[in-house]
DNA sequence: TATATCGATAAGCAGAGCTGATGGTGAGCT
DNA sequence: AGCTCACCATCAGCTCTGCTTATCGATATA
């Protein structure tokens, strides 16, 4: 196999641009017996001249304008890799793959977007909206970059940052405003609308209601917190909904929104990634923009919904 | 400036196909650590994680997608290179451009340019047809690679070979045909029709008629052995050719050609190029297909021609 | 003939790059 | 839980590449 090296051809189109070995070999900040010693190496190795030297003059042989003219096209293409490689060194860019939960997403995605877009101009962001399972497998397998939960995940492999907490509310019929905010045990008297299986927020409203093991018949899965809400808003039962989503989904519907009193049920959302990550720098960037955004959120939607205190 | 090395995009190729240093290291017929070392220097130097490592499997990052992607380009490009190299390296291809007097050039181009087109099928022949000093000057500057002249040349950085040496035939009308050969001194009575100045050839006969300082009246000047033929054929004079052209030149004349007596003029032509011209291996195999061809070209030219002999 | 220019060559040295051995870590089996 | 294996990173040592300075040889110029 004929093989030379990246350098010799550097050299070889400084000497090729200049003609002169002297000169070629200022350009390339080394001594002109060097350059002498690459371009003979180079020759040899492809088995053909490249210039011929008289005296007087060093000329392009015919091959070796051939040669010139492809050894300029490549080296261009490495100037770009390299360009490349400088651009994507610090400012995140490129494809990023974010993956979040359901009961999330509807409420910060609009906020990150906007963000990420507007600080990292070179991003392609890649969305992925799915459980926590899910998330976690395609995110050991590599299939995204980072990934947007309830905390703790816990897993192995994966490093995770918490973003912020947020407290559960209760959603009830419009006329059940002004009684008293119920506890957690006359909660389990309720008809608790509840996220199908699967869902991490179906597994903590019940784990704040106690009601793990609670009989199918007693509860009702909405796909959606929205559907949730409607049910709630027809009078169907109560549901759980996270603050953030109270903004959304409270406006449209004929219910009330009451917080608990404490201990208030609540959860942490985190963003998390693989350990090995190379891009874990940028990552942890990109987790403060998302803080930061989530923040923003919230007091926007605190604002427009006249969020009730309950203590 | 970012700057890495052919090896490294080769074994970063390999790595990125096999997602394992181990088997990498293998097909590239080097250490692991070797591999190893090589790409986190390449990482190193391009200041951005090519891959994922973990303890059970090797990704490329989203940078590394991309960076493979213009790296397979790059060392695509680079073959190609090598393998122009490899072609251009024994066998004769490319641009070869040759230079060819003119009273040379119509009786041997057919017979070089099919020989030279059928032995090397890549040849781009690039041929240019005017007198003795302007092909020097073309050669020496490094426009033309050869050129086929009457030696000697005896220009100081030009090599020169024989390729075959032809004598003058006395060319007159047909109605002398039987009369004696003339000798020189009697050439100098007849009215001689030469080439125009510049001419090897002209120079080459005056000087067998010992003409040097010919008065220019007895003169006539042509623009080619065609036109002195023909002139020769309405009765204007005499002339003398090259040999090779009389197949050529006497078949469409009322002429009558003889060869002189002994010593017979005669001239030489052969090959010359520049000592430094690194093409000059593959230039003495052409000027042995040439030879061939001109060989050939008398021969039939004779039996065409059914050439009397005079000696 | 003397001088200047320019590329090739020589000698010596620093460092790149490879090998073989070893360390560290996570996965999977018992 | 502990053992073992697979796999990549690291280390020490050696070889050879590739650089430098000094010098040579050839050629054009005055």
């Amino acid at each position: 196999m004929v093989s030379f090296t990246l350098k010799q051809l550097r050299y070889f189109e400084a000497l090729a641009r200049h003609r002169h070995f002297g000169h070629a070999a200022d350009v390339c900040a080394i001594s002109q017996p060097a350059l002498s010693m690459q371009i003979k190496e180079l020759e040899g190795s492809l088995g053909a001249a490249l210039f011929e030297r008289s005296a007087r003059s060093v000329r392009l042989t015919g091959f070796g304008e051939e040669f010139a003219a492809r050894a300029r096209e490549i080296l261009r293409a490495v100037d770009e890799l390299s360009e490349l490689a400088r651009a994507a060194r610090d400012r995140l860019s490129g494809r990023l793959r974010i993956g979040i939960i359901p009961t999330v997403a509807p409420y910060l995605l609009p906020a990150i977007i906007g963000e990420l877009s507007r600080l990292f101009p070179g991003l392609d962001l890649n969305l992925r909206e799915t459980i926590t399972p899910r998330l976690i497998r395609e995110l050991t397998e590599g299939r995204l970059d980072t990934a947007v939960v309830a905390l703790p995940i816990s897993e192995r492999g994966l490093a995770e940052v918490p973003l912020f907490s947020e407290e559960f509310v209760l959603v009830r019929p419009h006329g059940d405003a002004g009684k008293p905010v119920p506890d957690r045990e006359s909660l389990r008297e309720m008809r608790l609308l509840l996220l199908e299986e699967g869902h991490c927020f179906r597994d903590q409203a019940l784990s704040f209601c106690d009601l793990r093991h609670a009989r199918p018949r007693e509860l009702l899965d909405g796909s959606s917190l929205a559907t949730l809400v409607q049910m709630v808003g027809a009078g169907i039962g109560v549901t759980l909904i996270p603050e953030m989503a109270v903004a959304v989904e409270t406006r449209s519907a004929p219910v009330s929104v009451v917080r608990f009193a404490d201990p208030a049920p609540q959860r942490t959302i985190g963003m998390i990634w693989r350990n090995t990550s190379p891009l874990a720098r940028q990552l942890a960037e990109v987790a403060d923009v998302v803080r930061a955004a989530a923040a923003k959120t919230r007091d926007v939607g605190k604002a427009q919904a006249g969020m009730p205190g309950a203590g």
